[in-house]
DNA sequence: TATGAATGAGGGTTCATTCAT
DNA sequence: TATGAATGAACCCTCATTCAT
């Protein structure tokens, strides 16, 4: 085959798999997990569901590729925050925010990923592997800041896991409210009690 | 019918349930929520699949009963907490502490909990309230605290959802790493940080 | 066993398929036919279940034992209109006169009988040997008015079947259209279209 | 879809739903509504009993069908004789022939229509609906008659409840019997008798 | 490559019947 | 005899996957 008939495959490829991402997306959003068979998603996306199983090998292909393309953003803020050459303060508060952000614009998603976060295996798994990303790339900014002076010698990784579940959990308990934070606020918030703590 | 074939009758029926629920735990730890069907929790418990509905009116009852039998003690370690005289220091240390060490000593249904806690909506809902229940306890005890003059006069609320994210993160996260902190130490690390925060 | 002994048992047994009857009856009036089951028989009955196969070997036996007892009346009115000694036109309208007043007083039976018909097998023979008995007196009766000269020598088999249709078909009609006519006037209409014709 | 194609794929549906229906009518033959399970159509049609959700969105769906496509004869017979130009005479005599002709014909299926009538309660409702309209259709009739003076001035709703109900009596008395009474004898027997009346 | 009908194992649930107490 | 928990076959229905076209 020919390097151009190659390439436009890929991006035919490419194409329907970004079609069946919002078309996935669509039926997370409106009928919860449960709802999303095979048949719905050909269906939503317009395309045979026979068709599917050229692009994705088996619907836990499928789930796994929408989980990460989710979750792509979110990776990519902790990778330009690390990819920074700022101080450790600053790369937290960078992190707070564009995650506030993208958790604002992109409600619906996180609906499905968080609270109904029983998809399958295999995305408990990405999910586990973004956490621990997270918590190690949270441990080399305390551990960046603890060497600037920054910060006390705490336990860096301790450190870590305690603001990914702030993060988490009140992002969880935002959805389940049904509240809008504004990131600006909610960061600013954060981050004083990280490090400020609780003490006068 | 007498008193004590009632008595008797209540004390098979409680036997079953717990049979039903040791099963349910094996087979969740082995193979995962997708594996628990009325068949193979029937086949485990070494009942017929008829018998569970004398016991649990659906599928939905019976995980309604897992999961509360799993959070009881949990939410009792805050129930406690919350009752006794002591200063908000005290109280989170408390519960902290406790929490940590249930996790310690059953780690094979927290493994159910957290890492599969993708079982049903009604479980999910179960879970929602028992974290909301933590939060609103852990906001009384932060606004104790800054009533007492101890704390800042942070967000409780926030704070709440700090100290609970982190507990929350920090056990999935020794679940899935397979760690084993001492509950001393995990507690004094994040009290600590709580309370100091992270600035020198 | 003692003749006594023996006696009371039989009158326990009656009085305990009565019960059993009186509980389906209800339960057959307010839950249609799907609801009948032995469960729900012996909880409205109130004995436990084992009992009813003390009484009744089956549910079919219990379902043919509710039509039975339920038609009895019904073919009581034949016996009684076949053993009078009146004319052909006279038992025609005892017949229906008392059937209509019959059924008058216990549409909720009729209800069960004969909408919601889809009982088991051994209550359509039932209902069907029912209807035999029904067109074979009949035909004695027609065939006494045409030996008395009072009715046209037609065939008598076919003039029943014509009248036991007429009067289960408009007995129905009256049951799904939730009229009530009094028996009086329908029977002087039926009998009247019967003998005269409808030719001027 | 090309038009060709959906007219093809029109009518492999068809063929699937008829080859259903023939399925279907064998069981309910064979061994009585309680025997139609959806396993048994399946097996019977020589299809996966997952195929059937493709053509019957449901067993309630699928026995509307059946009792749709069994009963649309019928009514048409009604139908058309409504649709002539005769007097009510003609018109009855035409319902009459017909019917019976077409009950001489496929004995097989009445045998389940009548005999085992039990199946559903849509199909009850169907076959309650099937019956007002015969009701309604004759009563015009009979009306028609009274005007044009060729009856009498009675209750044409109860006359016309008189003929269905012989019409069908005598049918399911017949099955019952297993007679072959030829439809023209049958015809004029009712008619005679529902015209002339039994005085002499 | 695209299609969508066919598949069939497996899902939760019901209920007539049995039997140890 | 009375009980009611235990049974398990059978029910209707779903849906990921396959494959002939």
């Amino acid at each position: 085959m020919s390097d151009l008939a190659e390439r436009r495959k890929e991006m035919m490829n490419s194409l329907m798999r970004d079609s069946v991402y919002a078309a996935a997306v669509e039926i997370l959003t409106n009928q919860g997990v449960d709802g999303l068979t095979m048949d719905r998603v050909a269906e939503t996306a317009g395309v045979a569901k026979g068709s599917l199983y050229n692009y994705f090998a088996s619907k836990r292909d499928l789930i796994n590729f929408i989980y990460g393309k989710t979750m792509e953003p979110t990776t990519l803020i902790f990778d330009e925050a690390m990819a920074n050459h700022g101080s450790a303060s600053e790369k937290l508060e960078g992190i707070l925010r564009r995650w506030f952000e993208y958790f604002a614009t992109n409600r619906g998603i996180f609906d499905f990923l968080f609270k109904n976060s029983r998809i399958s295996d295999v995305a408990e798994e990405y999910k586990q592997s973004c956490r621990t990303k997270g918590i190690a790339d949270l441990t080399v900014i305390f551990e960046q800041g603890i060497a600037e002076g920054t910060f006390r010698p705490v336990n860096a990784l301790r450190a870590a896991e305690v603001l990914l579940g702030a993060v988490i959990v009140s992002t969880e308990q935002q959805l389940s409210t049904d509240e809008h934070r504004p990131a600006e606020e909610w960061t600013n918030t954060l981050l004083d009690l990280l490090l400020n703590g609780l003490k006068p």
